[in-house]
DNA sequence: CCCCTTTTGTTTAACGTTCAAGAAGAACGC
DNA sequence: GCGTTCTTCTTGAACGTTAAACAAAAGGGG
């Protein structure tokens, strides 16, 4: 019935999650959908936008002249252009972040946060940091800390379209 | 000016998060932004499903007669029950599940998984799990898919609405 | 210079999610 | 039993996201 050993087969049987595989999945799927879903509540509750806007305003705040080409900003938050698109339009209405044409490239525009954004940000980081503490940080051993970044950090790099040698695929 | 320690006013200066935390938590926000899109697009693409659709087939798959009322699948996805009311509205255009009334609470629905969405589910499990694997269990060792677990426990714990002694609020 | 391909950013429509409001039944207290 | 309150689930509208298609400019050979 099953030539190969119980739990391998090239394309036939699955290799299925063991039990302990599922309770971290489970683990890990339950912690993000409620720890995303509060932070979208606590942002809109009180900044008026979800979690992406705000890590989005973030973004440009560290930026070089708080400005970022689109495609970089949709590069750093992991989200598409299209959805950068919408987003970016949104928070013009708002009047937290405008558009500035590229001189050197006339199809492109920079994303640049506006005085106002600034202010938003200003206003509504301590919030969100403690949220982000309250949540995570408080709970957490400075060992278990470590082991977070590195675990997440492993995951990212394996799902990153591009990143280290992105321009040299040659090498992968 | 500052008459606390640097870093820890009341209410003051709020405690940033240092550098080490920051690298910590934008390497969870990335990684978790990166990982749900990747789920996401694969069901999409493979299963015509989003992730937590695909989650709400599986919780029923695995329930008593196949079977949930809608408030208790509601909590075990962590989703709102308006969200989960649209969310079978559509699966059941779908065939995938069917509503049922409950006998002993007229207000009460039963979301049932079809023969069909079992079906669904059996055909695409395999390519899910596989993505799944590939994304986050063949890149971590032991150590860390059990810290993973521990965790991501940790932290779901925390934000649960309810769980444990959720009917002795008085022992909290 | 011209053609072809790629990159950049936007748009539209379909879809999913949220929020506030509401209908209907259950549960509780008296 | 009766009124009040709570629970269950749904609805509609506003908002956010996705996917596919597109226009415009840049790049890269020949």
């Amino acid at each position: 019935m099953n030539t190969a050993p119980a739990s391998s087969a090239a394309a036939g049987e699955p290799r299925w999650l063991t039990d302990e595989e599922q309770r971290v999945w489970r683990a890990y799927v339950d912690a993000t959908t409620l720890l995303e879903d509060h932070l979208d509540r606590q942002l809109q509750r009180d900044a008026g936008m979800p979690h992406v806007y705000y890590g989005l305003l973030v973004k440009l705040a560290e930026a070089p002249r708080r400005r970022l080409r689109m495609t970089e900003l949709a590069k750093d938050a992991k989200i598409t252009r299209s959805r950068l698109s919408h987003a970016v339009a949104r928070l013009e209405k708002n009047g937290w972040v405008r558009r500035e044409d590229c001189p050197s490239d006339k199809r492109g525009q920079f994303a640049v946060l506006t005085d106002e954004g600034m202010e938003v940000l200003r206003r509504h980081a301590p919030g969100h940091v403690n949220a982000v503490r309250q949540a995570v940080f408080d709970r957490l051993t400075p060992e278990q800390q470590k082991s977070l970044g590195e675990i997440m950090g492993i995951v990212a790099e394996g799902l990153q379209p591009s990143e280290a040698g992105a321009d040299l695929p040659w090498l992968r």
